[in-house]
RNA sequence: GCGGGCGUAGCUCAGUGGUAGAGCGUCACGUUGCCAACGUGAAUGUCGUGAGUUCAAAUCUCAUCGCCCGCUCCA
């Protein structure tokens, strides 16, 4: 079995092979952040195609988009973003401890919320005044307390080059509300009907409080995030559906499932807007072996779109409230919501409603990780530790390498063509350098699954060795029977 | 944000006041016919950054940035 890999083992076999350096690294860094180098970056965005592939393109009843990140600050404001994405922490004078202050007990109730949603932050403000009779969950001090303070979540920028007239805007910290905000648009223009799905995948941006474990936890981060639209009544069978799906698609590229779980969350944790939710959760090498998310599956209810319906009525204010968001209330829903701009009409049942949704938030990164440190081994050939990383085929950055087994004899050029050829089909890479068994190596640790040698028996008989990565056993495969064997090895 | 640890070559690390090192890796040439072989040669450092102390700082002090661990936090 392997053993027991550390956060560091990998950190340095990332910045070692290429797979992700710190960003801004010859400025010293910038917390939080991290670059894809030439390994990762074929390894990210195979993981995105492989969500892509499973989510979108294998069936019938899901369509992809892809929104910008900047969005109308309204999406926000229906969302209950710029109102709800904050908290407030008060810090502990004595121990310098910080609590989110809903979190805070009374002296003498000993009762608080254990896990409360988020507030609005005026509303919090007032309820909050009072902390002389809260105590600190840290050192038991009474009352000793700095005024609550805000965290945004959100990060904000500027519209517009004219510092006068320029905009408030926000990085999205989901992709979710560009879906709810393109689901008029995608029942207009493609035929679907519901049950169906709109999927995207891009970056979101959060100023989380704390950022946690390479690039577990990062502020800016890649979500593959998909939106299922379905029948009220149907969402409890929707949510089962995705449940399994979801967990088999991390299952069918590899990962262990002795690492891989399921945790509900509990009724006093679910978000405002979620009738129940799910955390996929992988065993993650650093904490103390914890269990972290990869994935969320929530059933979001209708409240999304209910929510952009009264967003939708609230535009004459932000016009006539000079665009100032804090000064703006939310338009009351209408009475007849369930056939208001964003329902759906049922030709068969004959009847508008607000569609639920079901939501499988998945985190690329994380899922990158992931597949990292699953497939991470070292194991003993010949008294030498082998590094190696059994990918799926479908993640490995590189497919195939292919090598001439010494560079003379005509090996190389022979080499050169079969590379040359197979490139077409998959991400290849071609080594003539040093000593094949070196060769070999190099590529187990990038977790490339097959090297092709080029050898003296090839100029007579026209086949190769085609060496596997996990086994490193080696077959004969004649050279125009190779893309064929390669496809059917890789599954592509 | 708090506490602890750490930051020296691509990686792992040694160097505790006196001209910057090792192993691995990388590159070149030779050799080599299947699993990190061998020989010869070579390149590579803002000692995280900035200030201070000192005749002299990788080394001592302060600040700052970053990483790891533990808290806290994580709609």
């Amino acid at each position: 079995m392997a053993k027991i890999t550390k956060l560091d083992d990998i950190v340095s076999l990332c910045k070692r092979r290429g797979f992700i350096f710190q960003s801004s690294e010859i400025y010293g860094g910038l917390a939080s952040c991290y670059d894809y180098g030439p390994l990762g970056v074929e390894l990210k965005s195979n993981v995105r195609s492989a969500w892509w592939k499973a989510v979108v393109k294998m069936r019938d009843d899901v369509v992809g988009l892809d929104c910008s990140i900047l969005m109308h600050p309204m999406v926000w404001k229906a969302s209950g973003h710029t109102d709800q994405f904050a908290d407030l922490v008060a810090e502990c004078k004595k121990c310098n401890t910080r609590t989110r202050v809903d979190h805070l007990k009374e002296k003498v109730a000993e009762q608080a919320e254990e896990h409360t949603e988020h507030i609005a932050i005026d509303a919090a403000l007032a309820k909050a005044q009072d902390l002389s009779n809260k105590v600190c969950p840290n050192c038991g001090t009474v009352g000793q307390f700095t005024e609550p303070m805000p965290f945004k979540l959100m990060f904000e920028t500027r519209m517009g080059a004219n510092v006068d007239d320029s905009m408030t805007l926000y990085l999205r910290p989901e992709t979710a509300q560009g879906i709810f905000a393109n689901f008029r648009n995608v029942l207009d223009t493609t035929r679907v009907k519901i049950p169906f799905g709109i999927a995207q995948i891009g970056k979101s941006f959060r100023n989380e409080v704390t950022t946690k474990a390479f690039i577990f936890r990062t502020r800016e981060f890649e979500q593959a995030e998909l939106e299922f639209f379905c029948e009220p009544g149907t969402d409890d069978h929707w949510y089962e559906h995705w449940k399994e799906a979801r967990f088999n698609w991390y299952t069918d590229l590899g990962l262990k499932k002795e690492n891989l779980r399921f945790r509900v969350h509990d009724a006093d944790e679910l978000a405002h807007y979620a009738k129940a939710c799910v955390d996929v959760e992988y065993r993650f090498p650093f904490g103390s072996g914890d269990w972290q998310e990869l994935e969320g599956i929530a059933n979001r209810t209708d409240f999304d779109l209910r929510q952009h319906q009264r967003g939708m009525r609230t535009l004459n204010k932000w016009f006539e409230n000079d665009r100032n968001l804090t000064k703006i209330e939310l338009a009351e829903e209408a009475e007849n919501y369930q056939s208001g701009p964003l329902s759906y009409f049922d030709d068969e049942q004959k009847k508008r409603y607000i569609p639920y949704v079901i939501e499988p938030s998945a985190g690329i990164d994380r899922s990158a990780l992931a597949f990292l440190v699953d497939a991470y081994d070292e194991e003993e050939v010949r008294g030498e530790k082998r590094n190696l990383l059994r990918f799926h085929p479908a993640l490995a950055p590189v497919k195939v390498a292919v090598f001439p087994l010494v560079k003379k004899d005509g090996m190389p050029e022979i080499a050169q063509n079969i590379y040359n050829d197979l490139k077409k089909y998959f991400t290849c890479f071609y080594d003539q350098k040093g000593a094949v068994g070196r060769r070999y190596r190099r590529q187990d640790e990038a977790g490339t699954p097959f090297c092709l040698t080029v050898d003296g028996q090839t100029k007579e008989d026209n086949t190769v060795t085609v060496r596997e990565r996990d086994s490193m056993e080696q077959v004969r495969i004649s050279t125009d029977q190779l893309l064929s064997h390669l496809r059917e090895k890789l599954d592509m």
